[in-house]
DNA sequence: TATTGTTATACTCTATAACTATA
DNA sequence: TATAGTTATAGAGTATAACAATA
């Protein structure tokens, strides 16, 4: 079997461009290696940048609340927890009624590094979606929320 | 620090969700979960099958074409090239002009197994995108693909 | 018994770097 | 010297399971 001729033409990926996954896993990938690179200057990851953000704006959530809304297990919130409370960040506060819990809070410092973060992720997409006009940027946001938002529906 | 109350009201995340790239990163993680169950009978996983149907597409390509199409490197393809030649479902040819390199083809079990799995991910997707019109499915799919798209002009 | 947080462990995916054989 | 494929290794990221303290 020495007599394959080579592919000359460019590579093609149009039966997998046909479906919305792969489309979505492009574009999810070139987008979170320039996250990464956006957040590198605050020492922030993408999912703890995620933590503080959720942490700030449901103060006194626990670990477990946290787990939930990230979608990921609790002990892997503790790797989190524990890297924004080690940076000064965030707290871990016991709470009046259950003594098994925490009572996750923001630090003023954590605050300014939030909002410096956030600022940082604007201009990152704004650099992603520089080909979207703004409308265009509201309907792949709305879309993209549609189908998760299918995730809770189809708890089976 | 005994006294902190608990956060009542359910958990929001709406300061993230006003970023597309987390919207992104919610709905890909869903899907990709759910095609990796869609795939299960056929034994392939996501990268196995996008390999494939490149393969099927760009018959006599290289590993290395098959790396730059994939966005990986190249040592991640010899992993992949390997599980679908054991599985007879590709075959390494050697090439006339250049003894380094391998042209990869589709067996006609690899071409059987991949019509069979892009049913299921056909099936797969109708499911996750349910709630989607057909025309809205389209909508994402172009939006996705442009922000796909700048990668390549954005080479730095 | 069930739940919160924790630890240890393992698995998947991928990148990096060093190697070989060809060119 | 450069390139194709290979191998070994390491690093993220996450899941699973078992455990201690508390409910």
């Amino acid at each position: 079997m020495d007599t394959a001729e080579p592919h000359k033409t460019p590579i093609t990926d149009e039966t997998l461009r046909q479906f919305g996954g792969y489309n979505l896993k492009r574009a999810y990938l070139l987008i979170r290696q320039d996250m990464m690179r956006a957040l590198e200057p605050t020492g922030l990851r993408i999912m703890t940048f995620s933590s503080l953000s959720i942490i700030s704006e449901n103060p006194n959530l626990t670990q477990s609340q946290l787990a939930k809304a990230l979608n990921i297990e609790r002990s892997g919130v503790v790797v989190l927890v524990d890297e924004l409370e080690n940076a000064d960040l965030i707290s871990r506060n016991r709470v009046k009624g259950d003594r098994r819990s925490y009572a996750l809070q923001c630090t003023p410092k954590g605050e300014g590094k939030l909002a410096k973060a956030q600022d940082l992720v604007a201009e990152h997409e704004n650099k992603m979606f520089a080909d979207l006009t703004s409308q265009e940027r509201d309907t792949l946001r709305d879309l993209l929320a549609r189908v998760d938002k299918r995730q809770s529906k189809t708890e089976d």
